[in-house]
DNA sequence: GATGAATGAGTCTTCATTCAT
DNA sequence: CATGAATGAAGACTCATTCAT
């Protein structure tokens, strides 16, 4: 991270140190949190086995490591767009935007509901990076609700609240093995944004959508 | 050849079965799924190791039974309230009364979260309980809607994202050891009962609240 | 064995006997010694498992009555054939009572090669049946001798010899799951009838026949 | 990628590899198949429990390891003699070699008689390398036929039965506990020799011997 | 006599981690 | 920097045997 390659020994360690990463992130995503092994990734990334102890500290250290990047592109991305136009389309487009990114993401997702309880360090990160999302999201209700748009609500905890039934709605339909409801993702994302808007946004007689 | 059902023998045979279920969900609670050895469950029972295979075909076998008991807690508990009265306040009931549920097994939920997808079989049961939930409540908002109280929804798709926002509510705030948002139980209950409110009913002008 | 049925009781508790035996038989016939469980033999007899322990020390013991039974058959029909007619006939006639006997019991005959060494009382009951066995035949060859039939040899050694002879053929031909050698039961017979009698006989041009 | 044979890492591996190889032969021709544990086998071998399984896949692969490289040793070596001189003498020889290398290997023996069963691959490795030593066997008899040295015989057959004259008598000589015949080695491979020679040879008054 | 619940010793096997080369 | 052989702790599971009913 702060090692700029001076030589070609730190090119090359970064090279394998990213290499590793990849091959962790692949196997996590595909074999889940407790049946992936080290033996696995550095087959994966065609490294010796005692290679990975050189940028990791252990397993758990290369799974909070994994998990911590693929966080912040499903957090952050999802609250990069431009805040222009019409309220209602904005929502969507996050929406659309974030649960892209999650779908995407979704063995990586699976593997951090069944770790994080492991790895206090998980759970650390996963906290504070999703209470990061949940903070910014919180303002921008903040401002809305100071330009009249949304409702007086306490926006910590519905922030709280509206996240978790995307990740969670999201997490029921596209991770796992037996999606209890049969929904296209289209259909998904119009239906969350139609919640939201309504259970948000004031002065919309709820009944006229 | 069928013995008389009540024994001796097969009354103590079903109080051990009872003794180690009791203390496998006490163990799971506690550590965790993969935590977890059989010999901690034998050790809380005071039974003798090899009992335990009496009983469970294996470790994955005693977590899908005490799952699926307490999953019947949680979803089924959740619906047994009387139909009557104010549509706001009973909502706030049924809230209350799934979170009061929910918290008290907060301990199986961490578990199931992470054992889930390490065991199909409590995967694929945890599927189909809480499918079973979502089409009791879809169905409940049918009825609703049919009396002009519920907007037009796609009643599926809104009991998914509905019940998702209030099992991943309580688990971000109450499960996790790290909540992002701190918010009294209190709190939560009305916040939630808000949102669905505003979200699912129809005739109310949303800002009024 | 000795107690005659005075009472129903022992009735009973000599039929329960030989059901668990017939079972033992045919569980340690099928799967070999060592997967051979006290509970395959009880469940197979539908018997409790405990009662298995009323007729037998321990699984060894019920083996070396299995073991027991069994070797009487092969090893003592062997030897009954009338005395009479063509030597060479009754070479063949007797080699065919044997082998008949051996193939029906191939099963238990694999799991006495497999138990013997684990189980001390085995091999010493098979080997002083055996040992019986080979005495008569050597007691026959004297007499054969005698009657100047039979050439002067070490009949001790030989009827150790041929009798192994019979034995292993028979084995690597009926028992082991990959023969060797493709051949008929029929062409076994008269090979191992042939061999004997050119190895034994005096008087006979060996090229003769 | 392929490293140079002879890394010193690799000669450390293959001498590990070759100790524990040792310690299996050793463990598994004093205990017996069922009764050898890894754990004895590492014992024996001074390696920690772990590094057993670097080497083979489990302890049916070891068993199957130790009995190939035995069977080589008593089967091959048996068919290793000068082809010259006269063939009683020659017979002699062969016999003696076979049954020394076969006793030298007696607990090795003991211990496949009871784990070949156990253990499918073993089996089948046992029949293939034995199914070799009969053909040469057979092939080394036709030869003689056409020499007019031998009667004509089935060879096939012949092979097989005069091969377990030997192998099963050994067995019963010098392999199982209680030798149901005293003999010296030396008796027996004269009886045995002879037994051979009468059986196949002709233009031999069989009785002038 | 029969039952079957309970026992617990005994082994295999996996895998994270270390360290000499 | 990289390698991969070696380590050994940890845990699941089986099954012969006992004994109270």
């Amino acid at each position: 991270m702060e090692q700029r390659p001076y030589s070609k020994r730190q090119a090359q360690a970064a090279a394998t140190q990213e290499l590793l990463l990849q091959a962790a992130r692949d196997v996590f995503a595909e074999k889940g949190y407790q049946a992936t092994t080290v033996g696995a990734i550095t087959k994966a990334a065609s490294t010796a086995h005692g290679t990975f102890y050189l940028y990791f500290r252990n397993k758990d250290d290369a799974f909070a490591k994994v998990v911590e990047s693929v966080m912040f592109d499903v957090y952050d991305r999802a609250l990069s767009f431009p805040l222009e136009g019409d309220l209602r389309d904005l929502l969507e487009q996050a929406l659309r935007g974030f649960l892209e990114v999650f779908v995407r993401n979704a063995g990586i997702w699976r593997a951090l509901l069944e770790g994080a309880f492991t790895t206090p360090a998980v759970e650390e990160t996963w906290g504070e990076i999703r209470a990061g999302f949940i903070r910014r999201v919180s303002a921008l209700m903040r401002e809305l609700q100071a330009a009249g748009l949304v409702r007086p609500l306490d926006t910590d905890l519905t922030a709280t609240a509206m996240g978790a039934m995307v990740e969670w709605t999201a997490t029921t339909q596209f991770v796992l093995r037996r999606p209890q409801v049969v929904a296209s993702f289209d259909d998904t994302v119009t239906t969350l944004a139609d919640l939201w808007h309504h259970a948000l946004i004031s002065g919309v007689r709820a009944d006229l959508d």
